[in-house]
DNA sequence: CCAGTAGATTGACGGATGTCGATGTGTTCA
DNA sequence: TGAACACATCGACATCCGTCAATCTACTGG
């Protein structure tokens, strides 16, 4: 129903849309339909306490990644549990994976996380 | 069942969390339980596209602010559906509303989205 | 090959969320 | 006062989401 999209020309967002990020800060142009429906998941992973403190722990990790071992005990919840969060984050693309042996290893994507940080300023 | 929050030295955030925001910057510090629970329902707000659009497009307002008139059409959603919406945005602290005679006025909340913005990186 | 382990998947349940029609509340103008 | 308007709230519905016990998959060491 809405034509917003199309009606965006291309060169609006030239430079603010080169750096891998799908749209352009807030007060720089109208989100349309299909930028909000890409962007949206990101946040909705970041919408749970349990999630928000995985990317900090795994972020804050010694090496920049952190083994899913070390992760089920700080957050207080069960292994099926944490291991459903991080599926939530890695699908969002916040998070990479990574399998050695029979552990797994996940570090932050600092690019998206970029993105969501210049679409809020 | 998490200690986590009582073991964090209150001295460890001292100027990381001066500037209004609740929390240091992912990299900064491990984010505890009672920060994380005051964080995500700003992110759980952001959680859908049609918010997404309506806060891009208060913020892109002429005068920085808009009226809720002028937001229903361009949502294409039903008038209940985008009130409910912006009750939201404003519960979670990321819009003020005014009401200004018949008309309700929104603008965006620059330090909720600073706190946001600075949350990620 | 087998036993042990790490972690992903499944199934089920209760609670939260997006949506809309109908209705309520408060303001403006005649 | 009363009609018209802007917006919020309510009630209902379908869907989505967080959680855990049970189970499955895949790797390791003997």
């Amino acid at each position: 129903m809405s034509f917003s999209e199309v009606l965006v020309p291309a060169a609006k967002t030239r430079s603010l849309v080169a750096d891998a990020s799908c749209c352009a800060p807030l007060q720089a142009s109208v989100l349309g339909e299909a930028s909000a429906t890409a962007l949206a998941p990101a946040f909705a992973a970041l919408a749970d306490p349990a999630r928000l403190r995985l990317l900090s722990l795994i972020a804050t990790a010694p090496a920049g990644e952190a083994c899913a071992c070390d992760l089920i005990e700080p957050i207080g919840k069960s292994q099926p549990t944490v291991s459903h969060h991080l599926k939530v984050l890695v699908d969002a693309g916040l998070i990479h994976r990574e399998k050695r042996g029979v552990w797994a290893w996940y570090r932050p994507n600092t690019d998206k996380l970029n993105e969501l940080r210049s679409f809020l300023g």
